[in-house]
DNA sequence: TGTACATCAGTGAACGCGCGTTCACTGATGTAC
DNA sequence: TGTACATCAGTGAACGCGCGTTCACTGATGTAC
């Protein structure tokens, strides 16, 4: 593949129509194969080079946002302090799912907001990898507990924190906001089996 | 307001709009005030006798199912059995939360899939009412705890489970399922406190 | 090293579509006298 | 009770828009000889 830029051959089109998704995503406009070729600088009919039709290109960026959220996750997860708790580490992963979120709200709205039902795609391999990966966390870091189950209820829990705030029925707030509230989230319901109810 | 039928004059438009609105969503049409007219058997332009553009036929809808959404709230919480515990409860109103956005995906991701920053408007308020329907919940069954962090993180977990199966990122499976994957989501963070973590 | 040529990766005009919205209009309704 | 008329709630033609996609095309590239 050639890296020259003569104007007329791009050098690797396919990955600046997936950048220039993004930011034209990011910048707030709808995805449009049209208005993303316009942004990479290329006719309206170039992409068709490169992908099959719109859900093609569309897909591609999801896939890419799945990359990106589970390279975030890892770091986080990478990066805690030594002698950090369990819940620690919970939280700082939810942490980073919901930052991710709101920080790029419209490509987390991409990844997620659809049915996508073609079972086998790249697309859906990456949703779940990104499960496994949330899965074999929760294993550890609660060995004693059914890793299904729980690492269900956390990523609900963070899923469900992410798009409330982005959804604007949780006041978004600055950073160390999102931070507090995920760590209460996750501290309010972790100590809920110890506390007395009212039935 | 006139209840006859004489063709020209309808009657009630509006409500009929909204219905129209909340069929074609069902139907899995995308939203357009152009589809909704013709489904309520009207010219294109006959909702701008009731809403002043589509945004606000859009939010007419959204309130409904806010609306719709806190009924089926109040009734799964009317319909407990006697004895019923704390967990009991709160895994009654997660699975009606579930269900309600299984059932009606569309019209669910219409209320929730808008940052509807205008923050005075109807469809803000039925949100809020709905918050507060769970927070008071909330304090009322687990008295000793903090009842604005554990109603958030609640209604995460329930919003989260939601999106998560309306996504497919969770397989739907028969109701059944459902009501399991919530209980045993709740009852997998509840017991979690209680057990050894892998630090 | 030079040249012919196949292939690749773009162009740009054109299509049909449904959309939101405007406008001047008109049929139906209900009220004042 | 009958009629004139204001108001209300629809119509339907028309607009401009951006979209996804097709098509025949052409410039650039790299390879075989």
């Amino acid at each position: 593949m050639s890296t020259s830029r003569s104007g007329y051959h791009h050098g690797d089109l396919r990955a600046a129509l997936i950048t220039a998704a993004v930011e034209s995503l990011e910048a707030g406009e709808t995805f449009s194969l049209r208005a993303v070729a316009r942004r990479a600088g290329v006719s309206p009919t170039a992409p068709y080079r490169h992908f099959a039709d719109r859900d093609a290109l569309e897909a591609a960026v999801a896939v890419e946002g799945f990359t990106d959220l589970g390279e975030d996750l890892r770091r986080a997860a990478e990066t805690l302090p030594e002698g950090a708790s369990a819940v620690d580490e919970i939280t700082a992963l939810g942490t980073a799912y919901v930052s991710f979120a709101l920080r790029r709200p419209a490509v987390f709205r991409l990844m997620f907001g659809n049915a996508c039902d073609d079972a086998d795609s790249e697309r859906v391999r990456a949703s779940r990898t990104l499960h496994a990966v949330l899965e074999q966390a929760v294993a550890r870091l609660f060995p004693a507990a059914d890793p299904a189950s729980l690492s269900t209820a956390l990523w609900s829990l963070a899923h469900g924190l992410a798009f409330l705030h982005l959804d604007g029925k949780l006041r978004p707030g600055p950073a160390d906001e999102v931070v507090d509230r995920v760590r209460s989230s996750v501290v309010a319901v972790l100590s809920l089996a110890a506390v007395p109810t009212g039935r």
